[in-house]
RNA sequence: GGCCCCGUCGUCUAAUGGCUAGGACACGGCUCUUUCAAGGCCGAAAUACGGGUUCGAUUCCCGUCGGGGCCGCCA
């Protein structure tokens, strides 16, 4: 049995978008479902529009998502002299031929084809020129580029997902395959590396349905063997079209500066054109690898729906481990560490025990990493309220004002030691008996300033007795 | 315009000839509850249309309509 060999080959005139990752998530899936080989290429035959910046984005995006490459990463700019090789090749064959058509003379043609409502083709002006005029032509330094002749027929190539497909030469003519013999095009460049690096099934978006048929003549041409194409339906924006920026689409490394977590962002790409067996939907990447089948891809385009990967990033950022997740938040804005000791804006003084169940009560209300701390920022920020907040239903500031009283009065019997949020509780509930509100809500305003926040019990503790204490003065003092 | 691909709730999808077309997100309601979030329960919501094949079609075939992709010396 072969072994399989799949390749994502990207080319870095931008950063990995939503598109460009699930495609590679489905390449890796594949090949480790398969026990197979996952390759990255990059394709950076194009010197004008390539960057190196990109590239990197690409690389970094994919290692955090955690679709790392098996074997070294592989870069079309560092093997032009195969390329040169199959060029030259081919034209020894007959099989391809220089054209010195102007560029200008053919997007004149070009136009004319196109409002005739037909298919611009190359007209085939410098099909048959003699060899002898080559020669002549070249050694006066005419421009020129090098051209695949193609054939006066119909092909059918099947698409693992569509089956058989029909295809008709004649709509095409010659296209170019390169440059000149250094400076291969995308249209020759990628069937060459994916032969010769032994690529078994060609994974990628459906928009390279189009150029199968003139790949598949290369391949023909050379006598190599055909891989399996799978064209993955495209992820579309909410207009239906081509996912891109012009949708507000982030990139990979965008989600991530916002604050999403690979493992949702995988989780929610995996199921757009898969799906698991069963109604499951939240499934880790070691899941995918163990249940991922082609078969049970589909072939319809899938609109991208930003709040069904929000929902993921609510659920997996539950499931984070706290002190994994102090490594991912921005504390700076709040204070600093010293030692192992959160020093606050607002001058209260935090334990690493302290900070993880800070965590624990923002994670519960955020959507985003980012929004973590945010959630729960007055535990570091001095804060302040209309008076009118700390006001529960019905109740006058003097009733308010009684009950935080008793409050205050309470917790000062409770020791530094025993200061946690089961006993404070205790103490608002038999201060309050059945109706809650008129001590718990006045609490919550005195300790976050809000009307929306953890039990109040918990901030107590989280706060300390000290600072507990002064910021139920203060609501006093307003009062 | 030509060629190719694709049509199941608003969105992601399950069911491929056979139970009231299932699940998830979002939405609405109820519940829990000191608020928010989470949780639990319930609800509304789809086979584009027209033919054909069949005892029976979301599923197979044809047509219509709709959407998308591609048509570069970009990839």
């Amino acid at each position: 049995m072969i072994k399989i060999r799949v390749r994502f080959a990207p080319s870095p005139t931008g950063k990995l978008h939503i598109g460009g990752a699930r495609t590679a998530l489905f390449n890796y899936l594949f090949a480790r479902s398969q026990k197979g080989v996952f390759l990255l290429r990059i394709e950076d035959t194009d010197k004008e529009r390539f960057n190196k910046i990109y590239e990197e984005d690409i690389i970094d995006s994919l290692n955090w998502l955690g679709l790392f490459p098996d074997e070294e990463i592989v870069r079309q700019s560092e093997r032009l002299d195969l390329y040169e090789k199959v060029i030259k090749h081919l034209i020894e064959k007959n099989y391809a031929y220089y054209c010195f058509c102007s560029k200008e003379e053919l997007e004149i043609r070009r136009q004319e084809q196109l409002t005739r409502g037909e298919a611009p083709r190359y007209p085939g002006t410098c099909r048959n020129l003699t060899k002898k005029e080559v020669n002549e032509r070249l050694d006066k330094g005419e421009k020129y580029v090098i051209r695949l002749k193609v054939p006066e027929k119909i092909i059918t190539f099947k698409d693992f997902l569509r089956g058989e497909i029909r295809f008709d030469y004649r709509l095409l003519g010659d296209f170019v395959i390169a440059k000149n013999e250094k400076e291969p095009l995308y249209l020759l460049a990628t069937p060459v590396d994916d032969h010769y690096q032994g690529i078994t099934h060609i994974i990628r978006g459906e928009d390279h349905l189009p150029n199968t048929p003139k790949q598949i003549l290369i391949y023909k041409y050379m006598e190599w063997d055909l891989p399996v194409f799978v064209h993955l339906p495209l992820i579309l924006g909410s207009d239906r079209s081509k996912l891109s920026k012009r949708h507000g689409a982030k990139s990979i490394s965008e989600l991530k500066e916002e604050g999403y977590l690979p493992e949702a962002i995988l989780n929610f790409l995996a199921l757009l054109g898969w799906h698991p067996e069963g109604d499951r939907e939240i499934i880790s990447l070691e899941e995918m690898i163990k249940e991922f089948r082609l078969e049970k891809l589909n072939k319809n385009p899938a609109i991208f729906n930003i709040s069904k990967l929000i929902f993921f990033n609510r659920y997996y950022l539950r499931q984070k481990d706290n002190q994994e997740l102090i490594s991912l938040l921005d504390f700076s804005k709040y204070g600093e560490w010293k030692n192992d000791n959160f020093y606050a804006l607002n001058g209260n003084i935090y334990s690493k025990e302290k900070i993880l169940k800070i965590i624990e009560l923002g994670k519960e209300r955020a959507n985003l990493i980012n929004e973590v701390l945010k959630t729960v920022e007055f535990f570091f920020i001095d804060f302040d309220y209309p008076k009118e907040l700390l006001l529960w239903k019905s109740l006058s500031f003097e009733e308010i004002k009684k009950n935080l009283i008793q409050i205050s009065n309470e917790l000062k019997k409770i020791s530094e030691n025993d200061f946690n949020s089961f006993k404070i509780k205790e103490i608002l509930d038999n201060l309050s008996g059945k109706n809650k509100g008129p001590y718990f809500w006045p609490l919550r305003v005195a300790l976050s300033g809000k009307e929306a926040s953890p039990p109040p019990f918990d901030l107590a503790e989280v706060f300390g007795k000290d600072f507990t204490l002064k910021l139920i003065n203060k609501a006093i003092q307003k009062l």
